[in-house]
DNA sequence: TATTAGATTAGAATCCTTATAAACAGTGTA
DNA sequence: TACACTGTTTATAAGGATTCTAATCTAATA
């Protein structure tokens, strides 16, 4: 039940002067709709069947429009594709070393950090990220097993 | 002066079975004697004149051997290139926006976020990640110019 | 010396992402 | 309605970073 948050977003946009195409909705819809960080691609194929001719370079177009307006973020991680959070409240990531899930949780922001770095290197700082790694619940009695 | 890290390492090497070959010991005196977290392609070029027919490829497998041994650290940043750090003590880092210069600084290790993430998730934790993002002094005098 | 395992090389291949140019769609205006 | 304007999508090419492949080379060992 996300149509609301979906309508505040489709608001969001149109007030930035975006217009709601077919495409760019279904992108939207399904990011808020779903609940493990797709990739671009996962997105692209989930999309496939209602939107044969959709072009990637569409879904990565919209990712970066979304971002840009603040309606999503962007995870990098090296080597592998991005992923895209549409939970823009404030939290962090664990991630599995095994099966690459992200789970999100909360934590208070680490202002102390930032302030201690800003003092010690100069810099004027703007924000940090972070994410913890470790293993699944799920993998480790894989594992047990 | 980094003739003892150097040997340090390279027992270290040696200890595991890796041959020290020229190149090898090239690309591990370089990460050692800089102070700027390279990136594969940074190393490879600067070692071209030394060595004229060194592949890049040689750079990226000397660096993975390293990486696996825990010589050196690898940073990852979604769009561009992984950078290598041979300071494998605890420390964190932060990150210029505007020039991209990256600049150790220490701050006791983030402990209570893990032990929380844990518990609040489920997950067997491994290690975290931590960098902070800003402005460096330099970037700051040059914008208010 | 012969054998073997490890290392390097050059280049092809891969993956993710962005750029390009053409076609398309929606809106506002005359 | 006709028109132009702007934003969007599409298909494909191009880009950059990294890895793979196969051949060659090197060093250590038997």
């Amino acid at each position: 039940m996300s149509t609301h948050r979906l309508q505040e977003a489709i608001d969001t946009l149109k007030g930035s002067g975006v217009r709601i195409t077919p495409q760019r909705h279904a992108v939207l819809e399904y990011l808020l709709n779903s609940m493990t960080h797709p990739t671009a691609d996962e997105i692209y194929k989930a999309l496939e069947s209602k939107f044969p001719n959709m072009s990637v370079a569409t879904v990565y177009n919209n990712l970066r429009v979304f971002r840009e307006i603040g309606l999503v973020r962007e995870l990098t991680y090296g080597d592998s594709s991005s992923r895209f959070d549409c939970n823009t409240t404030d939290h962090y990531h664990i991630i599995c070393e095994s099966c690459g899930k992200i789970v999100d949780f909360h934590y208070p922001s680490l202002n102390e950090v930032e302030s201690l770095a800003e003092q010690v290197t100069g810099f004027n700082v703007s924000h940090h990220r972070m994410e913890v790694y470790g293993t699944c619940s799920d993998c480790q009695s894989e594992n047990t097993h």
